[in-house]
DNA sequence: CTGTTAGCGCTTTCAA
DNA sequence: TTGAAAGCGCTAACAG
C-alpha cells in the first residue's frame, strides 16, 4: 500500500495525497477529507525510508548510555526518550560498556546514521578528546563537564562533581571523621572518578588531613558487587577507618552489605556516604546519606540544549545543575561531646 | 557523497561500486581494491534510507519494554541489544508505561517501521489478545506466556509464573506461615500479576488456608514506593499477618523499608518473600528470599526464537525456563518446635 | 566481469 | 487547487 494506491482510490494525483498527509495548506477541504477518509480506512502510513530519502534528513537523535545497568543514567534516558517521543524526532539508543570508547563509536554513527545530534549519558569527554573533536554535529554531554573540549558543537549539563564531592567529604569531616577510605572508579579511565577524587582531596587538604592513596583508595566498578569487593579490601588495608567515601550509591550499597556481613554495624562502627541520590538510596537499610544529582533536570536541560543547537545553531553551552546532600542514616556523628 | 561520486572517481559504473560494497562475487579483484581504497579514503557509507527503500526490508527488530525502570526487563534488554549488535539487524527500543497498551502501539509500529520482528519484554498477551492477533510479523513475548493466543507468529519464553509463585507460597507455608498478606500488581491490567496470584492461591488452597482478598491483597505498582505504600496499608488492614508474599523484589524492598520504619523487624516480626531474583536482592539488608528468574537465558532464548521465526519461518514456540528459589534472610521459620 | 537503466515511495517544483 | 514529472541514493536485472 503506497501513496499511489491511495491516489488511485481517491481519483486524484499522488501530489495531492502527499500534500494532505503533510498538512500543506493548498488543498480544498473536500479533497482533504476524501483523502483522509481513505487513508484512515487502510491505516495507511507514509514510508519512512522514502520520505527521509527524499527529505534528505533523518530526524534521528542518537543517545549513548555509558555503563550498562547504571540506574541514574537509565532514569535520565527514560526522561529523554519520553520527551523525544512528543517531538518529530526518533531516538536511537546505544548502550556501551563502562570502559568503552564512545567517541570512536560516535564517529562511526555519524557516518552510518547521519543523526541530527547526539547525547552522551555518562561519557568521558576529556579522555577521548581527540575523537570527540572530529564530531561535527551538535552533541551534549549529560552528567559530565565538557567545557575543556572548547568545541562549538559540544555542550554539557552536569552536576558540579568537584564541588559535590568536596561537600560530601566536608560532611564526613564535620561529623568528626578523620580516617576516611575511598571506594572510587578507575582514575585512569573514568574522568568523573578523577574529578570526584579531586573534590574529596580538596576537602581533606582543607581540613589538614592526610590521605594515603595506596592504603585508602580502592578502585572499583560502579556496581553492587564492585562496592562489596572493594569494601572488603579496604577494611583489610585500613582496619581503623571510621568512614567510607564512595563514588556511587551502588558502590555504597555493595559496601554496606559486605561490611554487615563482616559484622561492622553501619553507621555505628563505620559510616558510609554515597553519591547520585538514587531513589533506592532512600529505601535501602540503612537509608543512604548521599549527594542527590537532579537527574530529571539534567536530562531535560540536556535535551533542550541539544534541540536548541540543532534548530538555532546556538553555540555550545555548559550548564551546572545544583546538587544537594540527602541526609540518610548511614553516617554517624562521632565528634566528642 | 554518494555512490555516484565514488563511481566517478573510480572511473567505473555505480553498479560496480554497489557490488563491491555488498560483497557480490562478480567483481575483479583489481576493481574491488580500487573501489575499496577510495571508499575508505572518504569513509563512505551507503545511504541507509535509499538502501532500505530499495531492498524493501529494513532489518529492524523492535523491542517493547513494558514498565519503565523495571530492573529485570532492563537487564534482559541489555542482553538482547548486545546480541543484536553482532547481527545484521538494528534494534529499536520502545519504552512503555506499566499499564499502556503495547499491542496497539505495536500495530502502529508495524505500519510505520515495518520491522522484521518484535520482542515484548513484560507484555500482556492475553489482555490485548484482540490487538495482538492482528499482528502478522514474528513476535516473541519474553517473561510472559503467550500460548493462549494460538497465533502462528507469536512465540513466548517465560518463567513458569504459576508454578513459581505457588512454590514461593509453599515455602512460606512450610515455614509455618498461615496469615499471609499479598502485595501484587493490578489484577485487572496485569496478566502476570493474575497468574502469580493464582499460583499463590493454589498453594493456599492446597494447605487449606483461607485468603480474604479484600483484607489481605493490596494492589501496588511494581516499584519501591508502591511496595512501601502497600505495606503500610496491608499492615493496617491485616495487623496480625506473619508473612507477605510480594510479586517483585522492588515491591519487597519498598515493603521492608516501610515495615522497618514502623518498627516491625524483618524477618523476626514479619517475613517477606520477593520475586525476580534481582542481583540487588542479594545486597539488600536483609537479603531477600526470592524467586530467581533466569533473565539472561530468557533473553537469549527469546531472541533466538525470534531470529528462527524470521529466518526459517518456524512455527510459534512456547518455552518455559526453570526458576529457582533463592534463600535469603527475609523469611523466618515460625513453626513450633 | 561491468556499465546502463528501471524503479523502490516519496516530496516538490512546474504547469495547468 | 491540482496532476504530472523529476529525482533523492540505492539495488538488481539486463545487455554487453
Amino acid at each position: 500500500m503506497t501513496i499511489k494506491d491511495i491516489a488511485k482510490e481517491c481519483n486524484c494525483g499522488i501530489g495531492t495525497v502527499s500534500r494532505v498527509l503533510n498538512n500543506h495548506p493548498s488543498v480544498s477541504e473536500e479533497t482533504r477529507e476524501k483523502v483522509l477518509s481513505i487513508v484512515n480506512k487502510y491505516g495507511f502510513v507514509l514510508n519512512k525510508n522514502a520520505k527521509e530519502l527524499k527529505m534528505h534528513d533523518n530526524k534521528t537523535i542518537v543517545i549513548f548510555v555509558k555503563g550498562t545497568s547504571n540506574v541514574l543514567l537509565n532514569s535520565m534516558l527514560e526522561v529523554i526518550q519520553k520527551k523525544i517521543e512528543t517531538l518529530p524526532y526518533n531516538a536511537s539508543v546505544i548502550n556501551l560498556d563502562e570502559d568503552g570508547n564512545e567517541a570512536l563509536y560516535a564517529n562511526n554513527v555519524c557516518y552510518e546514521l547521519k543523526p541530527m545530534g547526539m547525547i552522551f549519558l555518562g561519557g568521558s569527554p576529556d579522555r577521548y578528546k581527540e575523537d570527540f573533536l572530529k564530531i561535527k554535529i551538535p552533541c551534549v554531554f549529560i552528567s559530565n563537564q565538557a567545557e575543556s573540549l572548547e568545541n562549538k558543537n559540544l555542550s554539557s549539563v552536569s552536576t558540579d562533581n568537584l564541588l559535590a564531592s568536596e561537600f560530601s567529604a566536608d560532611y564526613l569531616i564535620n561529623k568528626g571523621h578523620k580516617k576516611i577510605g575511598v571506594i572510587g572508579g578507575n582514575l585512569e579511565t573514568s574522568e568523573i572518578s578523577k574529578i570526584r577524587y579531586q573534590g574529596f582531596l580538596n576537602s581533606m587538604n582543607k581540613a589538614h588531613l592526610q590521605f594515603d592513596f595506596d592504603k585508602a583508595y580502592i578502585t572499583s566498578k560502579y556496581s553492587y558487587s564492585g562496592g562489596a569487593k572493594a569494601a572488603k579490601k579496604l577494611i583489610e588495608q585500613y582496619p581503623d577507618l571510621t568512614a567510607i567515601f564512595t563514588m556511587s550509591d551502588t558502590m555504597a550499597i555493595g559496601a554496606c552489605r559486605q561490611l554487615k556481613d563482616m559484622n561492622y554495624d553501619i553507621p555505628e562502627k563505620i559510616s558510609i556516604i554515597g553519591f547520585d541520590g538514587l531513589s533506592l538510596a532512600n529505601f535501602f537499610c540503612p537509608r543512604l546519606t548521599t549527594i542527590k544529582q537532579q537527574e530529571v533536570i539534567l536530562a531535560e536541560e540536556g535535551l533542550q540544549i541539544l534541540l536548541d543547537s540543532i534548530l538555532q545553531n546556538t553555540e555550545a553551552v555548559h550548564k551546572i545543575i545544583p546538587f544537594r546532600l540527602i541526609t540518610g542514616e548511614s553516617v554517624k556523628d562521632i565528634r566528642a561531646i
